[in-house]
RNA sequence: CGGGGAGUGGCGCAGCCUGGCAGCGCACCUGACUGGGGGUCAGGAGGUCGCAGGUUCAAAUCCUGUCUCCCCGACCA
């Protein structure tokens, strides 16, 4: 490609409106282009980007066995309500009226859609085991957009589905789409942390996320050096005990005016974890059933809500959990502040943390205005569910390498880019869609499902995140746009310039490389700016000077150090490189990853 | 949805407080010079100052409303 004849232009500086070093470049390189909040245009240089992530996607996906479809992105809004999830989306999803009045649905996933089809044309266990997907654009409203191209409201997304008899099956299924994603994310050059992580909205049980360490980054991932990675909103730990003595009586202590655990912990001289801390909510479950719940942690302790609402969850579905309103306390007969695990009233539905059993004679609320009582303990002076309902944070003990001999190390806290997130969805589409299949001795089953996406936009923006310096993008061989950005300098001046410079670049391309040819009538500084900012792995520079001396300058993006090539041999040199490099991404071990 | 900030040629900004000719840098066009890290000079084109209403002889500027974008939070496969 010409550069003269390339549609789109560099900035020099970035607009005011992006923060991220992805959003920047990816802006001033001329990339793409913001229509509106979350939504963009690609230009021909970010095009081409994303079609090479999506190449990469593609060979993987059939690699690993998978079939591509192309599913419709407009879907009546019935399919949605049959499976509730209009509801669980929300205000997320963008609903549109036709012309008669018909509401339909842009499609921000895709599992109703891809089981109705399964249902249709798969009748017998012979169709199974079978994984589609497809690379399509989803669309979400999501509130609040972020981020250059890293939460937006339409989207390229490579979605996939599996269909297995059993859970032997699904098992199988699942794995071979794991080894796909670290294979994708591999082939282009961005290190990921492979971490549990809660299934969300989608549903199901069990999934994993594939995310791009980054500041940055959305999302809050707990990491052990045991290998160890979780989600925050899913992340497990130790609870260690917060005393060992034998429960003492318990007694009243006045405590006027305070209402909070750190003031709790400072007027009784008693460390937070001493203490009980309750927390209300009230339940919404998805038939419009409400129920109050009342949580109870060791006083240092967070509440997480996601591991409460699965906790309670009904069958499998959660509810949605918002905090009490100061009435519903009232109706509660709770006093907050003071709010006491003891004597909770019927038809509240009290949940205790795993750390309250092991934690004898807490301090917690009398439920009476200005007293909390000593001494509090588990068992015997009140019993609860107890279960899994705490933030895990940096500091505490990982539970995966506690138990095994020692005490389980530290996690530590970083932030991510989501840029993968595989499921075992289970059931949960198949059986309120009504789908079976014949197994071999005729009876109908209900095939169980898997589901795995990747954000193509997404990976865009975390390989400019991952590679990048002051002066622009350093592209991954793998995706970027093109494989040679060719510079001739002064070939309006000199004829001989532009000769070699058009040769080489037909024999560049004779060799099979992709080059963009800055054939510009700019000065040596522009072009080199701009090569730099473009980020392609290798550029080449054609000069006069160079031309007397019979060579041609190479210079490799991601290197500091440039050679003169004798011109006969620079064209297999930079093929070789470019072999190298693609290669050394193609044939990448799943190493780097933590 | 709550809080904060911003809308003035394609990009970055000044002008607004104190109403009176729409400006600067970059980018763009023409010409000349220059020629290895965003070069120089000369001459140009391009803006209903987000939108609507109001105040005023006069509004980018003051007032009211509204829309949009960005950031923080809530939410989020």
């Amino acid at each position: 490609m010409r550069m003269t004849r390339l549609f789109g232009r560099t900035l020099r500086e970035a607009p005011s409106d992006a923060e991220f070093a992805s959003h920047q470049l990816l802006l001033r390189g001329g990339f793409v282009d913001q229509l509106a909040a979350g939504v963009y245009s690609y230009l021909p240089l970010g095009s081409r980007v994303k079609r090479r992530a999506e190449q990469i996607v593609r060979e993987e996906m059939d690699r690993a066995g998978a079939e591509e479809v192309l599913l419709p992105a407009i879907h009546p809004v019935e399919l949605w309500e049959r499976t509730g999830r209009d509801q669980a989306f929300g205000e997320t999803l963008f609903v549109v009226e036709d012309r008669r009045s018909r509401r339909l649905v842009l499609a921000p996933t895709h599992e109703e859609v891809i089981t109705r089809l399964f249902a249709g044309h798969a009748r017998s266990y012979r169709d199974l085991p079978v994984t589609l997907y497809q690379i399509q654009t989803k669309f979400r409203d999501e509130a609040r957009p972020r981020g250059g191209l890293v939460r937006v409201r339409e989207f390229t997304m490579k979605d996939a589905y599996s269909f297995d008899l059993d859970e032997g099956g699904l098992d199988e299924s699942y794995d071979a789409m794991y080894r796909a994603y670290q294979r994708i994310f591999d082939r282009v050059g961005i290190p990921t942390v492979a971490a549990e992580a809660d299934s969300g909205a989608i549903g199901g049980k069990g999934s994993q996320e594939f995310l791009f360490l980054t500041r940055i980054g959305e999302d809050t991932v707990l990491l052990c050096d045991c290998g160890y990675a979780a989600n925050a909103e899913k992340a497990e730990f130790v609870r260690q005990p917060s005393g060992d003595e034998v429960p003492r009586p318990l007694e009243e202590v006045e405590t006027p005016g305070v209402t909070t655990i750190e003031g709790l912990a400072a007027f009784l001289g008693v460390e937070a974890e001493r203490t009980a801390k309750a927390v209300f909510f009230t339940a919404t479950w998805a038939d419009g059933r409400e129920q109050p719940l009342f949580a109870v942690l060791r006083g240092e302790l967070q509440v997480n809500e996601v591991k409460l609402a699965n906790a309670v969850a009904d069958d499998g579905s959660p509810p949605r959990l918002r905090p009490m309103t100061d009435a519903e306390v009232a109706d509660a007969g709770l006093v907050a502040g003071y709010a006491s695990p003891i004597g909770v009233g019927r038809g509240v539905r009290v949940v205790a943390d795993l750390s309250i059993p092991g934690s004898p004679n807490l301090v917690a609320g009398a439920n009476r205005e200005g007293i909390h009582l000593r001494n509090v303990n588990f068992g015997r002076d009140w019993e609860a569910e107890v279960a899994d309902i705490a933030l895990a944070e940096p500091g505490h003990l990982c539970a995966r390498c506690a138990g095994a001999g020692t005490e389980g190390r530290a996690l530590r806290s970083e932030h991510g880019i989501e840029l993968g997130h595989v499921f075992r969805l289970g059931r949960v589409f198949t059986e309120s869609l009504r789908v079976s299949v014949l197994d071999e001795q005729g009876t109908q089953r209900v095939p169980t499902m898997g589901c795995y996406g990747i954000g193509v936009d997404r990976l865009v923006a975390a390989a400019v995140e991952a590679h990048h310096d002051e002066h622009g993008i350093i592209w991954p061989a793998t995706l970027a746009p093109y494989d040679v950005h060719l510079v001739a300098l002064g070939a309006s001046r000199d004829a001989a310039v532009a000769e070699e410079a058009d040769a080489l670049f037909e024999e560049l391309r004779v060799a099979g490389l992709d080059v963009l040819y800055d054939d510009r009538d700019e000065s040596p500084g522009v072009k080199f700016a701009d090569a730099d900012l473009l980020g392609l792995p290798v550029r080449l520079t054609v000069s006069s000077r160079n031309r007397r001396e019979g060579v041609v300058e190479l210079r490799v993006r991601a290197g500091a150090e440039s050679e003169r090539i004798a011109r006969d041999a620079v064209v297999a040199r930079t093929a070789e490189l470019h072999a190298a490099e693609t290669g050394a991404l193609n044939g990448a071990q799943a190493s780097a990853r933590l």
